[in-house]
DNA sequence: AACAATTTATCACAGCCGTGATAGAAAGGG
DNA sequence: CCCTTTCTATCACGGCTGTGATAAATTGTT
């Protein structure tokens, strides 16, 4: 076999390239030449790599879809099974589970940053819609599974239509992460945080 | 005076074909040939009526935001004083002021498309910052000052806290017009409306 | 009719873009 | 050493972008 180069790595060397560019200047910056300029490879290294710009794209949002879905499973896998745990400590493991989701730290602001500059743009590009279809419904089905161990624990207040409430935490989160990304001087990590657990905290029986 | 050209007239005429085509194709899509090839314009007439690309862009997103907010405060004027109106009638005009915000008709639908791809762009793009910053407060101070009318009119559950109430409640609606816009076949606009409602009467007195 | 200002229409240029084609360099197996 | 495969690097092409410059048409006034 001739020269030994790790494919997968180079390849994610370059899209790692790409998050930076497309956190910095926006994914439509994000052009084969700029992100082999900030991967510091030729184009034509890029091109072996990738079929083409498309390919990268799609390549790049899928990559960044499973690093948040696999730190996810993991944090749940950590947890294990929460069967039999109190109402107050089952919500502390969804503000935890879900504060993945937020922009709290570098790594994370810098996660849904490109992940709102991806779902953005599916809207007009057919190469993203699936992926980011996707992506909604499992954001969802990971909310509504939540509300669900929470309401077994008896964390939740009775009278509550689990799918409203559903969409209603999503939508919460959707809207805390996009205006934290985009307007961090409106929106702060601490105030976001608490505006998460203020909600959860609000969804369990009256007096706690 | 030579050639009779109604100016502001057809500015905004641009200024709505650049929105038709941010609507169809997105924002990085409309150029300045394919926004005077939308209106049935020579780019040398759009050129004559806006300094630039730049001056296009801004003089669009500044258009937008004015048009959302006259509308809101056309429905602020309708309603009037509400003073002395009961908690459930100031909560249905709450729900009907903020439903402004979200996507429930093709009207809004494009407004609030074009307002996501305003408000992402302007990320990366410091003509649009300053705007995008001052929509972002002006939505929240709107918010705020309906939940404290809420709160006197005794539509408020006693113990809330009024600015983590304003964030959450801004939140939900950027969320809920967020995948309202981006993702349709997920977010429909009668649940749409079901957990904005919703959101609203949870807030209100345990027994209603 | 002549003039002047506005409006419309073109051309050209430099700068990006993705991509096809192709040539060398590098590296390991025979 | 040679040969094959992989990898790197470059060139060129057509297409799109915003913009400067300039010409031509239009229209109302004088």
């Amino acid at each position: 076999m001739p020269k030994q180069v790790d494919r997968e790595a180079r390849r994610r060397e370059v899209v790692d390239a790409l998050f930076r560019v497309a956190v910095r200047d926006g994914l439509q910056r994000a052009s084969l030449r700029a992100v082999a300029d900030e991967a510091q490879l030729n184009i034509g290294s890029v091109r072996h790599y990738f079929a083409g710009q498309e390919e990268l794209i799609r390549f790049a949002m899928r990559s960044m879809v499973d690093r948040v879905g696999d730190r996810l499973q993991r944090r749940i896998d950590e947890i294990g099974e929460l069967d039999g745990l109190s109402g107050p400590r089952v919500r502390r493991f969804a503000v935890e589970l879900l504060s993945e989701l937020l922009p709290l730290d570098d790594r994370r602001r810098a996660e849904v940053t490109v992940l709102v500059d991806f779902s953005t743009a599916a809207r007009t590009d057919p190469a993203l819609d699936g992926l980011a279809h996707e992506t909604a419904v499992a954001t969802r089905a990971l909310v509504r599974r939540i509300l669900t161990r929470l309401d077994s624990a008896g964390g939740l207040r009775p009278g509550l239509h689990i799918e409203t409430e559903t969409e209603r935490l999503t939508s919460l989160l959707d809207g805390l992460a996009f205006t934290a990304v985009l307007r961090p001087e409106v929106l702060d990590d601490r105030t976001c945080a608490t505006v998460l657990r203020a909600h959860l905290d609000d969804l369990g029986p009256a007096a706690d």
